[in-house]
DNA sequence: CGGGAATGCAT
DNA sequence: TATGCATTCCC
C-alpha cells in the first residue's frame, strides 16, 4: 500500500494567519479550485481497503524537509497537526478546512522546540519526559534552526498509518509531501497586480515614460515585461521596461520607459502585453494590453513629405488637376488666389494661368459663408491694385523676358509674392516646402520677395499643422544655411510647436551647436522666454544633455547665454545633471559640473541628489566623479 | 476574507 | 533620530 496526493494545495493566494486573528478564515484551496468549483487538498491510500489514520503537518520547502513552526489549524487539528480517519470503503481523505497559523518571529524557537519534543515522543516509547541533556540538546537545535526557516512558505506532509494486528495505527506508510504553499501576505510572495497605467500605447522605438500603479511590490525584485505571442500562443518577443529601484514609488507605483519593439519600422500598430514579473520566483501578474505605434517623429513626417513624387511642370497645363496639391481647408488665403493674381474683375482671363478651384463650401461650418472679397483682402493685408487683363499680361510677359535676360527667378516670383501665404494640405507654406526639400536657392529667392510684403512677418512665421514654422523645420532637419537665411529675415525662434518646443529646444535636442549659435544670435530674444520648459517639462539644458552629439558645445552656448543649468524638470524635479548621471554619461556630467557650474546638491522632488541617483544605479565611475568634484556623500533624501 | 493601521526592526 | 519596509494586529 502507498499514499498518494490526488489534489495538491493551491500554491499562491492563500494567507497565513496570526493567532491573534482567530481561527476561521477559510481553508487552503485545492490546486484546481476555482470560483464556481471549489476543491481542497486530498490524498488517497492505494492498494489497501480498511480503516486508516492520516496525519498532516507542516514542513519546510527544502530539499530535506524540516518540521515547520507554523501550525495547521481547523476542525481536526491539534497542536498544529491534523489527524483524520478514513476507510473502510472510501480510501480518500480531503481536507476542506486547513488553515495555516503564522508563528511570530520571536516564538519560532520555542514552537520548534515543542515540535521536536512531540516528534521524539512519538518515535520513542518514553512517556515520562526527557533527561535534562536531551532537553538542552533540543533547545539548542531549535534555536539554531529557527534562524534559517522561511516563514513565508510551507508544505503539507501527509503520513498514513494502517492498523496492526492489535488494531493500533502503527504501520506507517511512506510520507508524501505536497507542493509549496506561499503566504500571500508575505512581501516576497504577494500576488502581483497591475492596477492602472497612465498610457497603453507608445512608439515602436520605445523610450516612452509610463506610470504604472500596482499592488505591493519589492523595488529590487520586480520587472515590467513586454511580450508578444504569435497566433499559436508562442512567445515570440520579450522586452523589459526600463527603470531603477528608485523609480519604484513606495512599493505601489513604477515609473518606467518602454522598451524598443523588435521592429522599429512597423507600419501598423502592434498589440503586445505588459505584465509585472518577480525576478526571484518568476511569478507574473495578469497581462494588460499595450500597443506599439509606428514611429511618427517629426523627422519621419518630413521624410515622408520628401518622398512624395516630384511634380512635373506639364502638370500645370490646366487640365483640371493641381499637381497633387490640395489647399488647406478653411484657409482664407486660398480664396485670395483669385483676387490677387488674376486680372481685376475676376473673369478667368482666357485661362492662361490656371485658376485654383474655389474650394467647396465648408460643410462643418455652414453659418460662415463666402467672405466678401474686399474684407478678405483687408484681412490678409494684401495690397492689390485693380489691373486690367492687358496690364496683367504685360507685367507677366515683361517679367518672363527679364527672367530670360538675368536668370533671376525672383523676376517671376515677385508677381506671385502674395501667394506665399498659401498652404498645402499639411499646412506647409512655400517656405516650409523649400526647407523640406532643401532648396536653398529657392528659399533665398522666396524670402527676398516675401521681404517686399507688408505682412512678411506672418508669412515667415507661418506654422503648419504640427505648429512648426519654417525655421523649426530647418532646425529639425539640421539645415544650417536655411536657419541663417530665415533668421536674417527675422524669423521668430521662440514659436512653440505642438510639443511646446521652440526652435532653440529643437536645436538643443539635436545637439546642433552651429544652429544653436545662430538662433541665440537672433535679435530681441528674452531669456525668460528662451529658458522655458516644453510640454515634457524639460528645458534646454535637459534636452542638450540628452542629445547624442554636440552636447558639450551646446551646453557651453547655453551657459554663456545665461540659461539656468539648475532648472528642475516639471515632472520629477531632475536637473540636467541628474539626467546625465542617469545616462551614465561621464563626459556630459563632467561638462555640466566643471564648465557650467551645475549644482551638485540639486535634489529631485523625492530628495535625490545626482550622487543618490548614481549610487542607486550602481554607477561607480560617475559616483567617483561626483565625489571627486565635491558632492556631499551624506546628503539626505529629505531636505528640511 | 481583504484592506490597512500599528508596531517593530534594520539601516 | 528618521526612514523604509516587514511583521503583526485589527476590523
Amino acid at each position: 500500500p502507498y499514499l498518494e496526493i490526488i489534489e495538491n494545495p493551491k500554491s499562491r493566494g492563500f494567507r497565513f494567519r496570526y493567532t491573534c486573528e482567530g481561527p476561521s478564515h477559510g481553508g487552503i484551496p485545492g490546486g484546481s479550485s476555482d470560483k464556481n468549483k471549489k476543491t481542497f487538498p486530498a490524498v488517497k491510500i492505494c492498494n489497501y481497503q480498511g480503516y486508516a489514520r492520516i496525519v498532516v503537518q507542516l514542513v519546510t520547502n527544502e530539499e530535506n524537509p524540516r518540521l515547520h513552526p507554523h501550525s495547521l489549524v481547523g476542525k481536526q487539528c491539534q497542536n498544529g497537526i491534523c489527524t483524520v480517519q478514513c476507510g473502510p470503503k472510501d480510501m480518500t481523505a480531503t481536507f476542506p478546512n486547513l488553515g495555516i497559523q503564522h508563528v511570530t518571529k520571536k516564538n519560532v524557537a520555542t514552537i520548534l522546540e515543542e515540535r521536536y519534543i512531540a516528534a521524539e515522543m512519538q518515535l520513542s516509547s518514553i512517556n515520562d519526559g526527557f533527561p535534562q541533556e536531551d532537553r538542552k540538546r533540543i533547545s539548542v537545535k531549535a534555536t539554531s534552526e529557527a534562524k534559517s526557516i522561511d516563514l513565508s512558505v510551507v508544505r503539507l506532509m501527509f503520513i498514513a498509518y494502517l492498523p496492526d494486528s492489535n488494531g493500533a495505527f502503527t504501520i506507517m506508510l511512506k510520507p508524501v509531501i505536497s507542493d509549496a504553499i506561499f503566504d500571500s501576505k508575505a512581501p516576497n510572495a504577494a500576488t502581483l497586480k497591475i492596477c492602472r497605467m497612465d498610457c497603453n500605447a507608445g512608439s515602436a522605438s520605445g523610450g516612452d515614460e509610463v506610470y504604472l500603479l500596482c499592488d505591493k511590490v519589492q523595488k529590487d525584485d520586480i520587472q515590467v515585461v513586454f511580450s508578444e505571442e504569435d497566433m499559436q500562443g508562442n512567445n515570440i518577443w520579450e522586452g523589459y521596461g526600463n527603470f531603477s529601484p528608485t523609480d519604484v514609488h513606495r512599493q505601489f507605483a513604477i515609473v518606467f520607459r518602454t522598451p524598443q519593439y523588435r521592429d522599429v519600422d512597423i507600419k501598423q500598430p502592434v498589440n503586445v502585453q505588459v505584465q509585472l514579473r518577480r525576478k526571484s520566483d518568476h511569478e507574473v501578474s495578469e497581462a494588460k494590453p499595450f500597443t506599439y505605434l509606428p514611429n511618427k517623429s517629426d523627422l519621419e513626417l518630413i521624410d515622408r513629405k520628401r518622398r512624395k513624387p516630384m511634380p512635373d511642370f506639364v502638370d500645370h497645363l490646366g487640365n483640371g488637376n493641381t499637381g497633387g496639391y490640395s489647399f488647406a481647408a478653411g484657409s482664407n488665403v486660398q480664396q485670395s488666389y483669385n483676387f490677387s493674381s488674376s486680372p481685376a474683375g475676376g473673369d478667368n482671363g482666357g485661362g492662361k494661368v490656371k485658376e485654383a478651384r474655389r474650394p467647396p463650401a465648408k460643410q462643418q461650418n455652414p453659418q460662415k459663408g463666402p467672405m466678401d472679397p474686399t474684407m478678405l483682402l483687408k484681412l490678409n493685408r494684401i495690397k492689390t491694385e485693380p489691373v486690367s487683363w492687358a496690364k496683367w499680361a504685360e507685367r507677366n510677359s515683361t517679367a518672363l523676358h527679364d527672367y530670360s535676360i538675368t536668370g533671376d527667378v525672383r523676376m517671376l516670383l515677385v508677381l506671385q509674392r502674395h501667394l506665399t501665404s498659401i498652404r498645402d494640405h499639411s499646412g506647409d507654406s512655400v517656405l516650409h516646402v523649400a526647407v523640406i526639400h532643401d532648396q536653398l536657392e529657392v528659399l533665398s529667392s522666396l524670402l527676398d520677395v516675401v521681404a517686399t510684403l507688408d505682412n512678411k512677418q506672418s508669412i515667415v512665421d507661418a506654422i503648419n499643422k504640427q505648429k512648426q514654422t519654417a525655421l523649426q523645420v530647418a532646425v529639425l532637419t539640421d539645415n544650417v544655411e536655411a536657419v541663417i537665411d530665415l533668421i536674417k529675415m527675422g524669423a521668430n525662434p521662440l514659436i512653440l510647436d505642438s510639443y511646446g518646443n521652440h526652435s532653440i529646444h529643437v536645436a538643443c535636442r539635436h545637439g546642433n551647436a552651429s544652429i544653436l549659435y545662430h538662433l541665440l544670435n537672433s535679435k530681441q530674444l528674452d531669456i525668460m522666454q528662451m529658458d522655458m520648459k516644453n510640454h515634457d517639462g524639460l528645458g534646454c539644458f535637459h534636452l542638450a544633455a540628452k542629445a547624442s552629439q554636440g552636447t558639450r558645445q551646446c551646453l557651453g552656448l547655453l551657459k554663456s547665454n545665461n540659461f539656468n543649468v539648475n532648472m528642475a524638470d516639471t515632472k520629477s524635479g531632475r536637473t540636467a545633471l541628474h539626467l546625465a548621471v542617469e545616462m551614465d554619461n561621464l563626459v556630459v556630467a563632467g561638462c555640466l559640473i566643471s564648465e557650467c557650474d551645475a549644482d551638485m546638491e540639486a535634489a529631485t522632488y523625492e530628495g535625490y541628489t545626482p550622487l543618490h541617483v548614481a549610487a542607486s544605479l550602481g554607477l561607480c565611475e560617475i559616483a567617483t566623479l561626483l565625489l571627486a568634484c565635491g558632492a556631499d556623500p551624506d546628503a539626505s533624501t529629505s531636505p528640511p
